[in-house]
RNA sequence: GGGCCGGUAGCUCAGUCUGGCAGAGCGACGGACUCUUAAUCCGUCGGUCGCGUGUUCAAAUCGCGCCCGGCCCGCCA
């Protein structure tokens, strides 16, 4: 209530700039640079700080409600990063991961993904079947692709091969299989017990909590929907009395069908409200990470149910932004979604493992049209790491030191990196002993690489050729093997190229054949460009490409010459 | 209505917690390898650190107030 305080000053007031010289001019530049503090060292800090019993759990989960995305592997990765740091520090860490599969199909997903991860639309499947199961747990509705016991098993399951593509060891737990087995009978009976003092805390942060609010929803025996209207409450029995009631969930009424019914406490669910913190009491949680929508509702509320309502410490907390693909949140129903084994056809795994090795409070982009750039950071920090290149700075030496053993499965100091783009571009042929002797000629193989090194090193390249072809950028070269293009030559230029011919009939190698197309040039008067155009046009259909005197010389000698002969 | 993240070189970003030389990669430009392209090597180019203001000997960095971009919550999970 103060007057403005924004009163325009009279004057500029140009104090002049000091011309005093303060004197102490020799600031030490010693160890001035301030070293790096990697994120999940700060939280393993926190971690130790509440002396927790080994060993040491970690949690993430998702509901299996689609695609799981690589969004969704935020949940599990940033865990598994904390995880390797506490391992380095000589606790015993176990990783654990709720499928969240008893939560209610609240709306049918336009988009699902087959074991194999290929994503396939809604009309694809059996979509009646989904319809009539909206507002059942996910684990009560069949498989729309009839591989797996149910939806949510299809779905947990490719959570599952997610984690183990990226060889993260999880265990994966369903919580269906938790409420079956009456693990949450405890948590369930300290809800009923006082549903006076579950509300109170809930009602600070959903308004519509009144004095009928029950925290648990019965499975309709009848129609197998999860339901939100309890009548009564029975501890003694373990059980609830329900009316199965419509249910709203945001734009839509799934109805209910009035049956009225007893339910025990394994036939049915926590809100989730309720269900987080029971599930860090049960599997004694000490570390959760989870992303930024559960940051102002759930993790408050959770924090206080866990002490109040359940009388428990909570997990320590990390909150991580949610990064975007391609610009865009990820959205299977756009259509925007891309899913761990599709990266994984395009980058190493390691490389993604590096990527969730960055600061997780920052928001980012995951970007396939400059994938190479990732793979070329990768590659930096393993150079550094390994001391074959020098760091920029201490913060640069330090961060590698700390972040690459973690992103890699072990540490192998023969390893050899093909650069990303390079590897795009030996793409062009489908040869592996071609593709071998330019990576070698053009000094990216050391001489004394281990056959393993070398064969790993290539098979970057059917990555990055994926890459180059997916985006179709400036390196999604082809070698026209097959069938010639079609190229209008005029007359220097096609004599050109039969003498060019000529020459790789009589067995030129690559130096003399490289040295050829610039004589040919000068012989029919010819800008060497031209003839390399011209050559480029007629094997790759492009204007640029490898070079070509090295490139052609490697090829079959019959098929060159009858290209440039162009006679197939 | 509330909250979070971002705005630093042409592009992608690091650096901000802990104030002290404004950095990397890519790029562009020039050159070298008989060499057009990719690669490699050498060199050059690159920035009012979103704006304003306060604190300080000193601010990209800390405080306050804005602007712009993106997202999340206020149903459920």
């Amino acid at each position: 209530m103060s007057a403005d305080a924004n009163v325009p000053s009279g004057d500029d007031d140009p104090t002049p700039i000091d011309a005093v010289e303060t004197g102490d001019r020799d600031h030490e530049r010693d160890g001035g640079g301030r070293g790096f503090v990697f994120w999940a060292d700060e939280v393993a800090d926190r971690i130790e700080a509440r002396d927790p019993s080994e060993p040491i759990t970690i949690k993430g989960g998702i509901s299996p409600s689609g695609v799981p995305h690589l969004g969704n592997v935020n949940e599990i990765m940033r865990g598994y990063v904390v995880a390797e740091v506490l391992r380095e520090r000589g606790h015993e860490v176990e990783q654990v991961f709720t499928s969240d599969d008893r939560d209610p199909l609240r709306k049918l997903p336009r988009r699902l993904a087959d074991l194999d991860g290929e994503i396939v639309d809604l009309g694809d499947v059996n979509a009646g079947a989904l319809g009539r199961n909206l507002g059942a747990p996910y684990t009560a509705i069949p498989d729309p692709f009839g591989c797996c016991d149910s939806y949510g098993d299809h779905f947990s399951t490719l959570i599952a091969d997610s984690a183990e593509a990226l060889d993260v060891p999880i265990e994966v737990l369903s919580n269906t299989a938790l409420y079956e087995a009456g693990e949450f009978d405890d948590a369930i009976a300290d809800v009923l017990k006082r549903p006076d003092r579950a509300r109170d805390v809930l009602a600070e942060f959903q308004d519509k909590v009144d004095d009928e609010y029950v925290p648990f929803n019965p499975i309709c025996g009848d129609c197998g929907k999860i339901t939100e209207t309890v009548t009564a409450i029975d501890l003694n029995a373990g059980t609830v009395e329900y009316r199965c009631t419509d249910i709203e969930t945001g734009d839509r009424t799934i109805d209910g069908c009035g049956h009225e019914g007893t339910a025990t406490f394994r036939e049915g669910k926590l809100p989730w409200r309720f269900e987080w913190p029971a599930q860090w009491r049960l599997l004694g949680v000490d570390f959760e990470p989870f992303g930024k929508d559960h940051a102002e509702g759930s993790w408050p509320s959770g924090e206080r149910i866990a002490r109040e309502v359940f009388g428990f410490e909570p997990p320590e907390p990390m909150v991580y932004e949610w990064f975007t693909l391609d610009g865009e949140p990820f959205s299977s129903s756009a259509g925007n979604v891309i899913l761990v084994s599709e990266v994984l056809e395009l980058i190493e795994p390691e490389v993604l493992r590096y990527f969730f090795t960055k600061d997780p409070g920052r928001g980012r982009d995951f970007d396939i049209g400059r994938i190479d750039g990732l793979v070329d950071e990768f590659d930096r920090i393993e150079r550094i790491y390994l001391g074959s290149v020098d760091p920029a700075d201490d913060h640069e030496r330090e961060r590698a030191e700390r972040v690459y053993p973690i992103a890699v499965d072990e540490v192998r100091e023969e390893r050899v990196r093909i650069p990303y783009r390079f590897a795009a571009v030996l793409g062009m042929t489908d040869d592996p002993a071609l593709r071998a002797e330019i990576a070698r000629r053009e000094g990216h193989v050391p001489d004394d690489a281990p056959e393993w090194a070398v064969e790993e090193a290539l098979a970057r390249v059917e990555r990055a050729r994926r890459w180059a072809r997916r985006t179709d950028n400036e390196y999604n070269y082809e070698l026209k093997r097959t069938s010639m293009p079609d190229v209008a030559l005029d007359e220097a230029e096609a004599a050109a190229l039969e003498d060019l011919a000529d020459a790789v009939e009589s067995g030129a190698d690559g130096e003399g054949l490289q040295g050829e197309f610039y004589e040919v040039a000068r012989r029919h008067d010819l800008e060497p460009r031209e003839v390399f155009v011209a050559g480029y046009r007629l094997f790759f259909d492009d204007e640029q490409g490898p070079r070509l005197g090295h490139f052609l010389a490697e090829l079959d000698r019959e098929f060159v010459v009858r290209r440039l002969r162009r006679e197939g």
